[in-house]
DNA sequence: TTGTATGCGTTATCAA
DNA sequence: TTGATAACGCATACAA
């Protein structure tokens, strides 16, 4: 019978044969250095330079019934916030052994529950998933996972595991005490997508508005469209046709106060006399624009970075002293909320 | 000696075994269904749903040295340009058995190599790469894969496998011819980042002015910082201070057409009649703004689609028509370069 | 610390 | 069209 040929690289026996040792000695030489003599390691390390060893993934996925991938689902890639938090997981996952396999949800929870489960079955070293408001059955496939799982972005008090994130509530809160307390009246919110964190988001607004006063819910303006800087200018466009005496509004996201922004400019108002503009994840363009708009800063990077250290510190062993991280957020403000007779008290 | 327990979920023995076959009979019939009599095909069927039978991608590579990954390289995770077509990839292959396995080569032509490497380990089904101007080791590494590949974004007459995009270097033209023939006299360019794609974009527009009569070296202002809007700005009021005559700019991309409308905003210069801005790409944004932006709009999801579709087609033993897919541009004309008396022959 | 035997779940090979 | 058997490359269990 003759042989089947495989890829044609390099196997771990090849290195075995070249280093006079066995397969697993090698196999323990490159995955627990410690569990080998300096001596031989040495000649395997040798080896492996040689003979240009790379791993077979799926071998040692097999084997194991754990493979070096690292789960991630996002609910969309075109939305900048995850871009960052993505781009941090890639950076800090840059040199180790590990893959990404990312998966999109496109803000549908049975759909992040199907890739949950598919991705699970592929026996990951870990996963990270977006926010905290997974299925039932999504958290219980997740809960019962035999690897570090990580919510990003959000955060609660009933961690599935681990968690990195900020409050949506407390950041929602304070838009709304900073619009208050900028002396603004008529205040209106803007808000797209409305997933379940923009959700919390708004609610902290109201919370923010019902304690100074100045919650009038006809001011509360949603659509489950998708954000975009257009849709921005839409809305703050409709929700002036039916309240011409609005005053500010809170968008949802910085795309949503952009497109505000430049709808109240087509319109002649004024921002930030006539219209106060607060956006929400402070992305780059928010220092930039003219006038220059006030945003929640949140820390999307560092997120990732986060999780990702998590992650590899009980993958070594390792006890958080954490299970839930806080990375708040931080009020940057700037001209699309000065009014120069600010009411401040 | 005790049997090793595996993951615990089912495996196409049991499915065999269920079903009264063998388990190459059930991997035929699975792969193959053509290959399978139709009464076994059912009785299999019927057995793979009631275990609820999810094959082991891991095995199945091992032993076929094939996975069902696509690997796909992009330069950015943070830029909207490669999100969109990202979006399109996992939408096109969300039914599909296709796995994608993403890497980001952050505008580093040898970490794009690194990662062509590492996927190519794995035994991929396709790969998708951005651009053209990849390294010689690179090519050679993917010229040699037993796979499809497509070179996504980008287009020249030396595909590697297959192309989708458009040329930047007619993008730029386009650019150039559309500020000429606006009237504008002092036209200048705006690039951030500088990769190989906007260095096309550059030469496509220079070559307008130099047809036009336009061309200044001197209003040709580049740098490697990545682009961002405050970028935009930044650089358009540099180059105002040197060259105070400046009346158009042709911006890179659109972050930086964004930023630099804002910057005349600032410095109180009129667009489109003092200063008139052309973007690239057409973010959904360039609509929306005040002044709405000129723009040359590229189909980013479009080239994503085509791609899968491309991939989908050989993997069937299909023969795509044409290897290089050009999906053109169109100039999107709007506010920014629309000067009340312009001078258009 | 190192090695031997064997299994991980699937598919390629060859035969019927 | 279907099946028996041997790989695929690595890691686990157990022994030395």
């Amino acid at each position: 019978m003759r042989k089947r040929k495989g890829a044609g690289r390099p196997t771990i026996s090849d290195v075995a044969e070249r280093a006079g040792v066995s397969t697993i000695t090698v196999s323990r030489a490159l995955r627990d250095p410690s569990k080998v003599s300096d001596h031989l390691r040495r000649k395997i390390n040798d080896a492996v330079r040689k003979l240009n060893y790379v791993p077979h993934s799926h071998a040692s996925a097999l084997a194991s019934t754990r493979s070096n991938v690292i789960g991630v689902i996002v609910p969309s890639l075109t939305n900048n916030v995850f871009a960052d938090t993505l781009r941090a997981i890639y950076d800090e996952l840059y040199q180790g052994p590990f893959q990404v396999q990312l998966g999109n949800s496109r803000y549908v929870a049975k759909d992040e529950e199907r890739l949950v489960r598919t991705f699970l079955g592929q026996g990951p070293s870990a996963m990270i998933v977006a926010g905290v408001d997974q299925t039932d059955a999504t958290r219980e496939l997740l809960e019962n996972a035999e690897c570090p799982v990580v919510q990003v972005m959000d955060i609660s008090d009933d961690p599935i595991d681990m968690m990195v994130g900020f409050s949506h509530f407390e950041g929602g809160r304070a838009a709304g005490v900073h619009l208050v307390q900028k002396g603004y009246k008529r205040i209106g919110f803007l808000g797209a997508r409305m997933d379940p964190r923009s959700h919390r988001r708004m609610e902290g607004f109201k919370e923010a508005l019902r304690s100074g006063g100045r919650y009038d819910p006809d001011l509360m303006m949603t659509t489950t469209d998708s954000s975009s800087v257009s849709l921005g200018g839409h809305l703050i466009e409709q929700l002036r046709k039916c309240r011409p005496d609005l005053d500010a509004v809170f968008c949802n996201n910085d795309d949503m106060a952009l497109g505000a922004l430049f709808g109240c400019q087509k319109a002649g108002i004024s921002v930030p006399d006539e219209m106060g503009i607060i956006g929400f994840n402070d992305l780059e363009m928010m220092a930039a624009s003219y006038p220059s708009l006030t945003s929640i800063r949140t820390d999307r990077y560092q997120i990732g970075k986060r999780a990702v250290q998590m992650i590899k510190a009980v993958l070594d062993g390792e006890t958080p002293e954490q299970k839930i991280i806080d990375l708040g957020f931080e009020l940057q403000c700037r001209e699309s909320t000065m009014r120069p007779k600010s009411k401040a008290r």
